[in-house]
DNA sequence: GCAATATTGTTATGATATAACACTCATACC
DNA sequence: GGTATGAGTGTTATATCATAACAATATTGC
């Protein structure tokens, strides 16, 4: 049933994240015949280093760092294909990149953001999403995509906030 | 209980609409004190008078046009400032600016989107926002803000691309 | 009127994203 | 293995979205 899941506890060995992530990204790619090229690959990597979302040019200079190009439409094409694939979301809110726990189902991208400490952290209600697929056809409309981003204080982030005045 | 309202469909008088939406505007800024200058009523109204979300460049061009200051922090100002009073939304995944149909209570701007036409409903189901507020609160979250906006075909669009291929 | 504050003007720049065209490399086919 | 094809990348330029910082002006409360 419902499912969540966050990758920005700072309890969790994170490499673990990135190791499985970038697992998946490799069987899914060919599986579909689409090519993990290195700058893709490396993006994708990136994008999991951070525990929270990246944005764009923070990626992009990144991977200049490293050696690959450093003009935009380097990442931007390595984005518009992790994209498409599925293996990173974006956060519209933030105009900003994070990589996607469970690329291999195929799921909505639903987002709960510390406006504090700006983790992301992903969840995925099957029961959200059939409730706003069943209310869509009441208008006749067909839905395609979803973006749910829920902003406030993470648990943690109101733990230390009410902590300080206690 | 549910409540729905679009702006979008040509049969109404969207007439009645902007005259409605600039009453109450008026009347909200009265209630509490703030002060609905030139430039900030005719942004709202030219943003109510564009059936689709309008870009803030788009709605400095249109002020400009008519004599007000053309640099970008016009129409940002301007944008703050409804958005603050809650008299228009901003579409997180066009950056465009949305006329808010019922400032007058205060809600959430659920939007759906069509691809197509570009057209925007917005919609305000409390069931999905008590749906998600327990959520959040599940994990410990404290909610505060939400972005909800769902893409695809329109209503109309469906009908007009299927009776194309009928 | 005058001080305090809110609003607007102005210049500059930062941040995000794409267009267009040239070049290189991987792959598939012979 | 050669070579045509298309996918991917390099490169330059530019479009689009948004804010910082400070000066000038208008509004309000006294």
């Amino acid at each position: 049933m419902d499912h969540q899941e966050s990758h920005t506890h700072s309890s969790h060995n994170h490499n673990d994240c990135i190791e499985t992530a970038l697992a998946t990204a490799e069987t899914l790619c060919l599986e579909q015949g689409q090519r993990l090229t290195k700058v893709r690959r490396r993006a994708l990597e990136l994008i999991w280093q951070s525990h929270r979302p990246l944005g764009a040019y923070q990626l992009l200079a990144k991977l200049a760092e490293e050696g690959f190009n450093s003009a935009p439409p380097t990442v931007y094409r390595a984005l518009d294909f992790l994209l498409a694939a599925g293996l990173v979301h974006k956060v519209e809110s933030m105009n900003a990149y994070l990589g996607c726990a469970h690329a291999d189902k195929p799921h909505k991208g639903y987002f709960l953001i510390c406006d504090s400490c700006h983790n992301v952290m992903e969840f995925d209600y099957q029961d959200v999403h059939t409730s706003l697929l069943e209310k869509a056809a009441r208008h006749g409309f067909e839905l395609r995509a979803e973006t749910i981003e829920l902003t406030g204080l993470c648990a943690k982030c109101k733990m230390a906030s009410t902590g300080a005045n206690a």
